[in-house]
DNA sequence: ATTTCATTTGCAACTTTGTTGCATTTATAA
DNA sequence: TTATAAATGCAACAAAGTTGCAAATGAAAT
């Protein structure tokens, strides 16, 4: 039988291993976004950091998962809603960061705005992350 | 005599040192954003490592620079345009980041514009990057 | 100009984070 | 069940960031 998570693998023609498996179920499972060290956290250091770094590296890569800008240096990522396009995916959705749980979540339902820019510059994507106190912690 | 950068430097109550000047000099001289990596660079690695990380902290807490979404996992500095207050400053100015030239710049005649939140956030600041070919590349 | 004193710097040692090559293991398809 | 291409874990490394402390320096007062 296919669980959720192997349909997703399958789908991205990925093998179906155990720390894929583990690691994509995370994202599945959770609501905001994670960054490596939560993943280590959360599978119980069961494995390796390399093997980790090469399974987001690929998730990345088939469009799994995207990467939120943050103004540390930390790397968050977050599963993409549907299937976004191997390589370039659309990810015009806003982010939001809570400073209450310091939580990154995507919010689906919200495009971001175009801006006008100044002349000759060619917009090929747009990032919007907005920081305050979400749903839960007010 | 006192040059620009020593100007700022002692109107944030920092001590001139020839650190804190050189720093802040590459940030006046540079249009674009920097990351401690180009500093050392530029600086000719005069500099300790950690002299320039606690330089660039201390200029972020008296508003001096402000940090820039990053994707990946590295921190990109740029200039205050003017005297932000102390702590919490309004930079609320859209960046553009170049694929070609991997310039990073502050458009600061493009003011970020609102979203509608769904119910229940509260948002205290925005950030928006928008990706491209900027002016001088195209 | 000289002295004083708090601040800043550089060094050393360290922790954390990320990378690479390679042998072993595992998933998939024949 | 077996063959084989892919994925994993290990080891060794490289890079990035942190901390404590002694020495050097800037600013203010004499």
């Amino acid at each position: 039988m296919s669980t959720p998570v192997d349909i997703i693998l399958k789908r991205n023609q990925l093998s179906i291993t155990d720390s894929r498996k583990k690691i994509l179920e995370l994202f599945v499972n959770n609501s905001g976004a994670l960054e490596h060290a939560d993943i280590e956290k959360k599978t119980g250091e069961k494995f390796d950091r390399v093997t980790v770094y090469r399974t987001l590296q690929s998730f990345l890569e088939k469009g799994i998962i995207h990467t939120i800008p943050t103004s540390d240096n930390s790397v968050r990522y977050a599963l993409c809603k549907d299937d976004c396009k191997e390589g370039h995916h659309h990810d015009n959705h806003v982010h939001f960061l809570c400073n209450e749980c310091h939580t990154t979540m995507c919010l689906e339902d919200v495009t971001i705005p175009e801006v006008k820019l100044p002349v000759g510059f060619q917009p090929a994507e747009y990032q919007m992350v907005v920081s305050g106190t979400c749903k839960e912690c007010r």
